[in-house]
DNA sequence: TCCTTTAATGCAATATTTTGCAATTTATCT
DNA sequence: AGATAAATTGCAAAATATTGCATTAAAGGA
């Protein structure tokens, strides 16, 4: 394969994928990293591509923006995200549903673990795809431009033809009056399916949503088998709260 | 064998093929290497080609490269997706595949414009979910961790049930001998499957692009029906393209 | 036709480029 | 700080280029 061909080809994994990783171009182009290395620091040279640690990204980018990721303290839900993880296996089929919770807890999948992750969430989808390890299967349909999730009756029905090892409901609002409730008829809707396409559920929630409720519910609490915030189990308070039968993370 | 035969030859080959290896051309030509070198400098002075190390490429072959990612060719890609913009009418049902020019495309979708717009491509999702009067509906399944959009077999026999008004198929390679190609087979099939579903089928290409071709088809020119560029229609150099059974735009 | 001139080709020796490996240093993450 | 991944450097083997030269082929002139 001629020089020439690796740097066409670079490139334009660049330009679709905005960005890449030297090992998998090493994998991609049959060459050692020596070799990508160095047709990457003569890309950037050219000032083709920007050569960055690890691969290259390029040049306009400026990592994707979704609608309001970071307006809520990435912290908590980092710390969240971490417990969620500590419950994923090798090998794992899951499903993720929207919210920026979830989106953290694909930014903080380990890129060796091999999972296959279906979401009908758009951010969701486009931060796991930048793990090469995970087969990401995204959830067509109708899209809600307010949740940037798939909704409506296609989905629904799609759902029931899946069972999955975890469902991951991003954040809600959870009392044990009510249950999980939103705000979002529609997305009731498809976490709904999910809960029930799930063979355990857990609910990631900061502890601000706890004790509160919206019109519309999408299950009650004996529904889910987990709910983790990023508080200490002892700390959470679900008041009343007397029944156990949800595992605390 | 006379010279200018093999100049010939090695000229198609370039073209066809994008680049070829010096090996190749002494077995085939059945003459020594140094003739092939000899021949290759020649045309290289005569910009015919390009000449590398161990054979020679074509000419622009990497010259969208070369204006380097988004930021150059942004312009031309404007250019392009204002004359798309152009043939559509309130009320339509369009597909959207990927790539940059089709993301550009969704950027200038007026605000005011009600569209069905379908789409297996992330990015331009996220595009058009922007506009609260497109309803954007994702066509799921598999996702190409390169090309950021779905592929497989579900997509594609979801794609047979539908009928689209316009089928926008994003930036490939195109020349009058190989058509439409791609560098990713799974891209192509998706592709396939637009063409298929749409009653007319718009292609939108840079001219950089024009008279280039990868190793996967698509289809033939005569199965698109109009090609546009950011070029004036009479500057569009398609050889040979006599047959003006498509419409330049 | 024969000779001369010029261009084209192949060969061989020598340079240059490319590539992969290994050892070391540097950066990144926890 | 320690562990891990990545970058850098020097080096050697392989592939490719370059150069000079000899041979052959073609072209033109007397």
């Amino acid at each position: 394969m001629l020089k020439e061909e690796r740097h066409q080809i670079i490139l334009n994994e660049v330009r679709v994928h905005n960005r890449v990783l030297l090992t998998d171009l090493g994998e991609m182009l049959n060459v050692s990293l020596d070799t990508v290395r160095r047709d990457i620091k003569k890309l950037d040279e050219e000032k083709k591509l920007k050569k960055v640690h690890g691969g290259a990204i390029s040049l306009g980018f400026d990592s994707y923006s979704f609608k309001g990721s970071q307006i809520y303290s990435r912290e908590e839900k980092t710390q969240i995200a971490k417990k969620a993880i500590a419950l994923l296996k090798e090998g794992q089929v899951i499903i993720l549903s929207g919210g920026t919770t979830n989106l953290e807890l694909a930014r903080l999948i380990p890129e060796k673990m091999k999972l296959t992750c279906f979401t009908p969430s758009l951010p969701v989808a486009i931060e796991l795809l930048s793990k090469p390890n995970i087969e990401v299967i995204f959830i067509g349909g109708k899209l809600s431009h307010q949740a940037q999730i798939t909704i409506g009756a296609a989905a629904i029905r799609y759902l029931t033809q899946i069972k999955f090892d975890i469902g991951f409901i991003g954040t809600g609002y959870l009392d044990s009056v009510n249950g999980l409730t939103e705000f979002d008829w529609d997305v009731v809707q498809i976490k709904k399916a999910i809960i029930k396409a799930s063979r355990k559920t857990v609910v990631l929630s900061i502890s601000e949503k706890l004790n509160s409720s919206q019109r519309y519910k999408t299950c009650d609490l004996s529904d889910i088998d987990t709910l983790i915030t990023e508080l200490e189990p002892n700390d959470v308070s679900l008041v009343p709260f007397e029944k156990q039968e949800i595992a605390l993370l």
